[in-house]
DNA sequence: TATACAGGTAGTTTTTAGGATACCTAATTT
DNA sequence: AAATTAGGTATCCTAAAAACTACCTGTATA
């Protein structure tokens, strides 16, 4: 595959970062790679994420169609999100996200604390 | 590759994206990978950076030595930035970004013009 | 002479992402 | 009856990212 496809294969970058990039939304995709997860589930595994903003995120995953919500029970109110088929193409390219990092991120953090 | 490696495996997602992430890291990166390009060469083809930017997120990839700075000529001036020996590593990472979104970004993007 | 290009820096302003706080329904537990 | 869990929403606020504007050195070009 050749990047050189100018503006076409560039552009295309900014556009996976823009929806696996931010703070959360790899986190998120990436704890929803294993298998679904509740609500608060997901704000307990990631810490320091509030209420509002993980509503906010998961929003964006469903509207894009990376992600689904599902009632899984209504009273009481039992939530669960999951990767939609679509969605479960993200999986490759987290891992190769997890395998460049595990390799590369002490040299390049090197000087960073 | 299990990312269930709880902690650890999410964390580098985060740390990947912070090198990569971004308005236009993920973009200079995948220019680089192409051959070395001038400053001015990146900035007309990134539509939009303005110089100042565009320094900033050169210095940033400098100091995490992903990037490397080289005047090839003193007068006058002409600088080149390219990928260093270690930043040449997230090439793989760039086409499996650009290879995801080819294939998904139209499902993904379906309703957002 | 003056205008443009190359490669920037400095300072300020705007935009946006994410955080803080407060609150909501309904059920369950103490 | 009161507190806790589950799954949120609404509003405001702040800190960081990026943009805007102006300016700089030095060379080449018209």
């Amino acid at each position: 595959m050749e990047i050189k496809t100018k503006q076409q294969g560039i552009k295309v970058v900014a556009d996976v970062l823009d929806i696996v990039g931010g703070k959360w939304r790899g986190q998120i995709l990436a704890h929803l790679c294993d298998d679904p997860k509740r609500f608060n589930e997901l704000k307990t595994v990631l810490n320091r994420i509030t209420s509002s903003t993980l509503t906010k995120e998961l929003r964006y995953l469903e509207d894009i169609k990376m992600v689904e919500r599902k009632i899984i029970q209504d009273t009481p109110i039992v939530v669960e999100y999951r990767l939609t088929e679509h969605g479960m193409s993200i999986k490759d390219l987290i891992y190769h996200i997890v395998a460049w990092g595990l390799k590369h991120r002490d040299t390049v953090f090197e000087k960073k604390g």
